[in-house]
DNA sequence: TTGAAAGCGCTAACAG
DNA sequence: CTGTTAGCGCTTTCAA
């Protein structure tokens, strides 16, 4: 019998099974075998140990115990004792668009092989909600933390700066990353895209998105929009912007109605999303307007919609599984370093992306 | 100077703002202030008091320390103390479903407001990965289990039924739910999707879905078609399974192929999921053949894409947000009863769903 | 209303 | 390789 168990005051034990989850604690495997709580850690712990047949099968009948007595770590305890959660904290516009969730997919792939949790949360493309996740999130004490873009409230950027743990803000290219920066710049993709259906001889065209404000990601890409058309020499007044972020098909449809009771010889829409340039492609079915043949359509995201309604829309196909990726690769190399005392440079990788041109075009 | 803190071996602090998270603790703030940890903590958990100017000044100036000194309360070891994590654990089959992130979505809503927070999780339809899953999160012992679906392996389901806490399996009806429930019977709906197009007149109609063995929702949906057909003394041969979950519009587009290639003079087809008939809806498209002219088609879900899409798809609308709502108000009033004692016996909640007559049908 | 003592379950650090 | 001691930062409990 084990002393350190001795001051327990908990009901006695089920010997073969607990009764839930939390019952049983490291003392209670300890003391059934006999041996130090730190024992039990130390089995539970090393994944995988070097030569020693006599501890490989004492941590064989550790692990066989903890079976039994359905014992459950407590990682509250492990994090509270050890400074480590385990946790990345990550933080995206929504879940329901699944450019993000696809990158908080890649994420958890990249970190979950070094035994980190995602912690996820989403703000509603709203900055005060950021602000008030960020500060939840930071009680959990995460090992670093993941955002979407680059716009932030003051006091968000510095809860962000002093987080004392590595940032890296995703999916937008910044001047002044708080810290890491995976991404790429949502003006250049959409001028390349301009450029793209000006060599395919478009030229009165028009881009349609959601009110500036709501959405900085959207703003960017209109910019690009507008600087590519001035490059060009073109008309730059043909933009709609039909509400708040996010902008969905049926905003799209009705933008396009709009734009074209406007301007009604318009020849091609750069549309701030897939969703919104879909919504249009259905506008214009509706009407029996041929699509490329009245109108030529144009998206943002290469979302699943983009490639399989007809025709295909011609869209800008980001790697938004990489930037997740990316993004957790650059966390788990910044928390190594730091771990080691290491210092750990913010890095700035520039994500690739590719002007897909498809039937709407 | 407080006692308390006297053996505190922390470097000195910067007095007007910690270097990072985690530097500043309630004894810094209770040092500072010349009283004990105790009345800091209470005056950061207690959000309203009750009156007392003096006390009320008091909590302001520790309200006020807490900013200045950039403290932000360390919620594991809060958790490790109270042994409340405030963490709902959920499980969805995949984030970029957005009929499972809304109801992650409306959990968590219905959560927040109790200052829950919710881990979420995803399993990529595999129940291995819920497994491991839930096995993870229950190391951060949450106070309540949100998972999707009755289909779990046997470890999972022993986990869950050991857990200690609430547990809620959504969107199915079962027979034998672990707690509590909250969904609708697949097959139910399906049945009355068939039973409408039956009675607009459709007869030869055929199934297009996954593999039942990767989805159990789906095979749900399945059974509900065969079953509807069988009581109408219609053909029930003309199913597909196009592959495991989820099954994408281009599985869709391709099991139509199939179908049509197998039983050219069908006159309807269901679809297991909205993404499934929009695929389906396309290939008809490509082809030319007018929807529902030549083939109508259905859907479940009532996604975005069926509502947008021309011609509008028919499909079973489901209040994904309720769902989650309704098992986050379950959890909560589930939580409050265990901790002031009371028992809670385990509901099972009856979610709505409509049949949504379109265009396609 | 406030304070002091105790301790949650684990791991770091050191000793054997 | 294993054990012992100490303590993480809070909240619970009890006392004033």
């Amino acid at each position: 019998m084990n002393g350190q168990n001795s001051g327990k005051s908990a009901p006695p034990k089920n010997p073969v099974a607990a009764e839930s989850v939390g019952q049983v604690t490291m003392a209670d495997i300890a003391a059934k075998l006999g041996i130090s709580k730190m024992t039990v850690s130390r089995a539970l712990n090393r994944s995988t140990r070097r030569r020693s047949d006599a501890s490989e099968a004492l941590r064989q009948r550790i692990l066989d115990t903890c079976q039994d007595m359905g014992y459950v770590l407590d990682q509250t305890a492990r994090t509270f004792s050890s400074k480590r959660s385990g946790f990345i904290a990550t933080i995206i516009p929504a879940l329901n668009n699944s450019n993000f969730s696809d990158t908080a997919h890649g994420l958890t792939s990249a970190v979950e092989s070094a035994g980190m949790q995602v912690l996820m949360g989403y703000t509603d493309y709203d900055m005060a909600t950021e602000e008030k996740l960020i500060r939840t999130m930071l009680m959990r004490r995460p090992e670093g933390i993941v955002v979407t873009g680059g716009s932030h409230t003051p006091a968000a950027r510095k809860l962000l700066q002093s987080s004392g743990v590595p940032v890296v803000e995703t999916w937008d290219l910044l001047n002044a990353p708080i810290g890491h920066n995976v991404g790429f710049s949502n003006a250049q993709a959409v001028r390349q895209l301009v450029l793209a259906l000006y060599e395919k001889g478009y030229r009165r065209m028009g881009f349609l998105g959601g009110i500036p404000e709501s959405d900085a990601r959207g703003a960017d890409r209109r910019q690009g929009f507008l600087t590519a058309m001035s490059e060009l020499g073109l008309d730059t007044t043909c933009t709609v912007a039909m509400g708040n972020a996010p902008v969905s098909m049926e905003a799209g449809a009705q933008g396009l109605a709009q734009m074209m009771a406007k301007w009604p010889d318009l020849e091609a829409v750069v549309c701030v999303s897939d969703h919104v340039a879909f919504g249009a492609l259905a506008e214009c079915q509706r009407r029996a307007w041929p699509v490329p043949g009245k109108l030529a359509i144009a998206g943002f995201g290469d979302f699943e919609i983009s490639r399989s309604c007809h025709p295909q829309i011609t869209t800008v196909a980001v790697d938004s599984a990489g930037i997740g990726k990316v993004a957790g690769q650059l966390l788990l190399r910044a928390i190594l370093a730091a771990r080691s005392g290491e210092s750990f440079k913010p890095e700035t990788m520039l994500m690739p992306y590719k002007i897909e041109l498809r039937g709407s075009t």
